[in-house]
DNA sequence: AACTGTGAAGAACTTCACAGCA
DNA sequence: TGCTGTGAAGTTCTTCACAGTT
């Protein structure tokens, strides 16, 4: 089986794609859970039921990290959280700070699940001083100023960015600076990182955006169900005030027929 | 130029490629910034660089829309802002509740963000009889039992889950039934909807471990430079000493020569 | 000269479908 | 028989590179 393969992915020699590592945690998840009720041994079908993708893509995952299933039973569930959890680095202790201690931050230093998983929190940091030394989640919150030896004394090389948009850059820097070479962002802006630093974004009202993006076109294709093919016709529609006022528009049009006009809102 | 294109998108039909609707969100904050600082137009280059894309795929996502530039100049940083809020479904009010009101849920509430573009609290909802009344972020907390008619009054279609896993598929039942049609979960739960209901996750403990496999990569591939990532090291420096140890054990590997013998954790 | 808009090539990801093993 | 592991086909997304426009 494994032996005599040469192949290799091919991508980027060294593995696992990045499509498949941001699913794992999924599939871990639901490991876990069957885990907790003692169920031995899934199938590829039932776990990519609990984790929501399908068979075939959990399958192909999987056959990036190894062989580890057996061919008409399943996946050992015991076995598989191991190996997902070493690939993933979860069997180590990731230490964490979190900058930024307003609402959102605080919300995170209570988020349980933070510290289930590998994670701890190592810190709580805040550029108020009167913050300082008010327990957070049973963590003493501590100043900026200290940003540097926090992140030195501990071995931190994950931080998380709660701040406002205008300060996250600054505090990206510092983290940087200090060693941290991943961040995770809650601050509505880009950070800019030198190589070698990754930065994952969570970003509220672009995940809103998105979701208004999708509704706007349900609303635009309810009425008759085969009205949806219509949105094709794009330009053709633009002139006719027949179908879909708002959601047809969009279409593909230049600065010409279409005429907002009046620009901004 | 548009003229006598017979192309077309192809893939399905309407258009807007799902990747794209995801990035015309960054676009705008990008496109907002400047037209703040009242910058009358910027180019594919400037605009990409704000984002944090290439610019390249910029020119390419904003194809899909028309064509809103002028070849020579540049892009006109309000009639962009228009034309892709107008995409976005944001020149309509998009009222949306929140389900959960615990440290997250009061966060979200809280987060300026939400209102800034388009979106509009309408309630915020929690489980807890205790906390009815109390006003969070300026609003009255209200009890689950008034979801339905909170949503029907409202003509809510956004739903936010930010309760406890545990009752996240309750909730979102609930909001589906009574019309809700894209939500956003916070849960750390894979939720089951019916088709034509969007869903879209954010789930700090899955970024965390993406992050975490990104960082236990570097640890074994870092030649000699700064021992910052030296934390990360930890577990992986056990057995070898030399190049990258746990790193590379992920490659492939059958359940033999490898053996952890001893399972989870 | 400067910069957009876009075919075409390429890379990444997903899905199919079936050979192969327990 | 049942279910995994995976080539191969299909789809989506990204990047290149240049023709077209102001």
């Amino acid at each position: 089986m494994a032996t005599g393969r040469t192949h290799r992915p091919a991508t980027r020699s060294r593995g696992i794609p990045e499509a498949t590592v941001a699913r794992l945690p999924l599939y871990l998840r639901a490991l876990t859970a069957l885990s907790e009720r003692s169920v031995p041994t899934v199938s590829s079908e039932e776990l990519a039921t609990a984790a929501g993708v399908n068979s075939a893509k959990l399958r192909k995952d999987f056959s990036y990290l190894g062989s580890y299933g057996t061919r008409g039973v399943g996946y050992d569930v015991e076995y598989l959280v191991y190996q997902i959890s070493r690939e993933l680095g979860l069997t180590q202790d990731w230490p964490v700070v979190i900058v930024g201690i307003g609402n959102l931050g605080a919300a995170l230093a209570n988020y349980g699940g933070f510290a289930s998983r590998g994670f701890r929190v190592a810190a709580l940091i805040d550029a108020d001083p009167a913050m300082a030394g008010k327990p957070v989640a049973g963590l003493p919150v501590r100043h900026t100023d200290e940003l540097e030896s926090i992140i030195s004394d501990n071995g931190v090389s994950i931080g998380v960015i709660a701040t406002p948009a205008g300060a996250a850059q600054q505090v990206c820097d510092r983290l940087v600076a200090a060693g941290v070479t991943s961040i995770l962002n809650f601050a509505p802006t880009v950070l800019v990182v030198p190589d070698g630093v990754d930065v994952r974004k969570v970003d509220l009202s672009i995940e809103l955006q998105i979701l208004a993006f999708h509704e706007q076109r349900k609303a635009g294709e309810e009425p008759v169900p085969g009205a949806a093919a219509a949105a094709a016709g794009a330009a053709a529609t633009a002139a006719t005030t027949a179908g879909r006022p708002r959601a047809a528009t969009g279409g593909r049009k230049g600065p010409d027929g279409d005429v907002p006009a009046v620009m901004p809102a």
